[in-house]
DNA sequence: GCCAACGTTGGC
DNA sequence: GCCAACGTTGGC
């Protein structure tokens, strides 16, 4: 998963009430589709840094809420507010992580791309820019062999 | 700041 | 259903 350490980065995470937070404010719907269907209580998660000096992935976070509703979409003062999104029958879902660890060091996104092992993977897929992509175990454990 | 790659919107 | 226009993402 995504975010800007200008705006949510992995030090936000580790300061919230439980290390937990909310995943809100995803407004694309194939993201929105994992989070939905594909997340599961306990999943692992690496948190990326995205849009910054050094974008990679910096820590790992652990599903602890299933899908349920973004209410952010239905408050007219949030930034991602979503008139379309009908509290009887919400657009957006988002899910609950808590943070588990930060990497000793940030796999880079540079390095990722050098790693024959990761050519499959969604992030570095040409002109990728979702928010949520999918790991498989292989990739998953290749890239903290990294670490 | 630039720009490629996408997703979404809306007229037709 | 097509597609041009527009907005956003995110690396560089």
């Amino acid at each position: 998963m995504k975010s800007e350490p200008d705006t949510f980065g992995i030090h936000d995470l580790l300061n919230k009430p439980k290390q937990t937070e909310h995943w809100d404010g995803v407004r694309n719907y194939q993201a929105r589709n994992m989070m939905r269907d594909d997340m599961k209580l306990g999943d692992l998660v690496f948190f990326y840094h995205s849009n910054c000096d050094e974008p990679g992935i910096v820590g790992i976070m652990e599903i602890v809420r299933e899908g349920y509703p973004d209410f952010f979409a239905f408050d007219p003062e949030d930034k991602h507010f979503d008139p379309k999104s009908d509290p009887a029958n919400p657009r957006w879902i988002m899910v609950d992580v808590k943070y588990l660890k930060t990497l000793s060091r940030t796999i880079t996104l540079k390095e990722l791309k050098l790693k024959e092992e990761l050519a499959d993977l969604a992030l570095l897929r040409r002109g990728n820019r979702l928010s949520i992509m999918p790991v498989s175990k292989a990739q998953w454990d290749f890239i903290l062999t990294l670490e």
